[in-house]
DNA sequence: AACGTTGTCGGGAACGATTGCACAGATTTA
DNA sequence: TAAATCTGTGCAATCGTTCCCGACAACGTT
């Protein structure tokens, strides 16, 4: 068995208290300097590392914060996942990341592992699946901090930071529209997320100030964010059944960009001669895509070291924080 | 503040001592079928608990393993966590994972503060800098248990788990050969590494079984993992500049093939009309890219989940165990 | 000589949950 | 009827750490 050692291995060796050697340890005023540098010392040999699970009980806080994705394997979650930790270990923080893998029943157990008194604040990304959030908000009305990035619940009053969803999807769409494509469809994850919503309005406005209408049958729904493969092969399959086929497609998402072009890949679909696409993705192998995608980037790593700053800032507050911000960060278009 | 409900809250409100309280809630057979059922039902109500930490610190384990890998963004490693916390959830064990980005000192202050009581135990695929395994050794023989995969150390006694790297090397060479090149580079990661060593093996196997000469000129190192852009570019410009110039280079690693495939393309060599590719990759991707790439798949869910089951047996096993097993499973070249 | 200071240190309670032991009251047994 | 057994519950110790109280020297002050 792995029996780190603790205070009383210290103070039996020399002969001290344990209260003694934790004061020296914290370097009180109250310890004569020699008897502190003898436990210093012997501190170092072996190594003492303080038990985080007696502090956390003690202190009630475990300085660890809890993230929930959709999945790490998304481009976009692993790099906010790296601008969350770097913030995060700086401040001593420990980062907890489960996956949720869009499921809502996964979310609540997942959550509700986390809350239950082993972190001291959540950042979370919404599931696909997620339309009901009121296993946040009880955690929420208790207390348990949490902010929200990309993905965020309207109901819920707290720090959130997203990308200019609405801005990122009217540039990609009008960057169709100047391309010459008339039928523009839009494939997008589940109807109720919030980034569903902004990047339909920013497709839509495209369309309107550009004088395109706007074709609900050109509009799908991928209400798992394309985790099944049949999902997406049947929205795709969908809109090329149309009478009136669509001529580029809109894409909502990185895991949607990627499924999408697989689809075409496997259903013959020509691209772009066939169908153009564009869509958000944070991968970085774009580039080496064949065809090669015109992508919406999300400033990821950024988004998740403001989400984390927030949260850290709203854990250590000493005061109750009633004032929320909502962060909206640029994305930028890569033209390929 | 977040204050989670105690067994005290529930004593108190229903006029019972806490030991009552966790018993009921333990289902002993001393409490009386009555006070169980008013417990178990206030504590539905509240929605309680119990604390882990308190849990961790009276049971000395805290239900929750580490995991060490170099990156989550990384096709293989977020598939081998998949298959980690499919076993982990399953046995009631939380997963905790830690990113090393390939750096020695991140891997080294990562293990520390894993190590420190937090986790029950590691499992662990080396970061591409580390060649010395002290840190590893020194936890272990205190009797914290731990599990490699993929990248092992060989120094240490216990459970490993890994693909067959030098079969998939093998083939992945012998490929190439069969296609017709006869110079073939081999592109691959710090040279300590278990993994490189076996790969070049294999490489090395195909080329003798073949009658093709070993050039160390074709051998080229990326001791930092193909982390650094630049690593990889220097890497790939000096084989270009040879003057007997390779055909064609087998890659051994997911962030390197796809690493390597950028250079090309910035370089603008041509893929397969200036140099032939293939290498290790998990990449779901892969036959988007542009060149397609010929890889060799580890398996890497079974693995997580082979690596996790080991992990627990050894924690949770009532004698000490001094039989290690080394698992080796097979890779698959998937033909593009 | 009696008192207050100051500098060092130890004792013990607390954090939340579990559990061996004690004990009261009810029931059964000798 | 008294003793033994059984039920249901509470007390207190424990895990490792911190911190409030004191204890007790060795001083300096009056």
């Amino acid at each position: 068995m792995f029996e780190p050692f603790t205070l009383k291995d210290i103070a039996k060796a020399l002969g001290l208290s344990t209260s003694t050697v934790s004061r020296a340890l914290r370097d009180t005023h109250e310890i004569s300097a020699e008897t502190k540098k003898i436990v210093l010392e012997y501190a170092q040999k072996i190594n003492y590392k303080p038990n985080p699970n007696a502090l956390s009980l003690k202190e009630r806080r475990s300085k660890s914060i809890g993230v929930i994705v959709s999945e790490v394997a998304n481009h976009y979650f692993s790099q906010a996942i790296n601008g969350i930790e770097s913030i995060a270990y700086d401040k001593g923080y420990h980062v907890i990341i489960t996956q949720t893998h869009e499921s809502y029943e996964r979310e609540k157990i997942n959550i509700q592992h986390l809350a239950s008194r082993s972190v001291d604040g959540l950042l979370v990304s919404l599931s696909a699946e997620t339309s009901d959030t009121s296993h946040l908000q009880s955690l929420h009305k208790r207390g348990l901090q949490m902010v929200f990035f990309d993905r965020v619940a309207e109901d819920i009053e707290t720090h959130k930071i997203t990308a200019n969803n609405e801005k990122g999807a009217f540039e990609a769409t009008e960057y169709l529209i100047r391309q010459g494509y008339k039928k523009i469809a839009h494939l997008t994850s589940s109807d109720h997320l919030s980034i569903s919503i902004e990047r339909l309005n920013g497709y839509k406005k495209a369309l309107e100030q550009h004088g395109l209408p706007f074709n609900p049958h050109y509009l799908k729904y991928c209400p798992h964010g394309g985790m099944f493969y049949d999902e997406v092969e049947n929205a795709v399959k969908e809109l090329m059944n149309l009478s009136d086929r669509p001529d580029a497609v809109f894409v909502a998402g990185d895991r949607l960009s990627v499924g999408c072009l697989v689809v075409f890949k496997n259903l013959n679909i020509q691209v772009p001669k066939d169908m153009a696409i564009t869509g958000f993705s944070n991968s970085d192998v774009l580039d080496l895509m064949h065809p090669p995608l015109t992508a919406v980037r999300q400033p990821a790593f950024e988004m998740g070291q403001i989400a984390t700053d927030m949260l850290i800032r709203l854990i250590e507050s000493r005061y109750p924080v009633y004032e929320f911000e909502k962060k909206v960060l640029d994305t930028s278009l890569l033209i390929r």
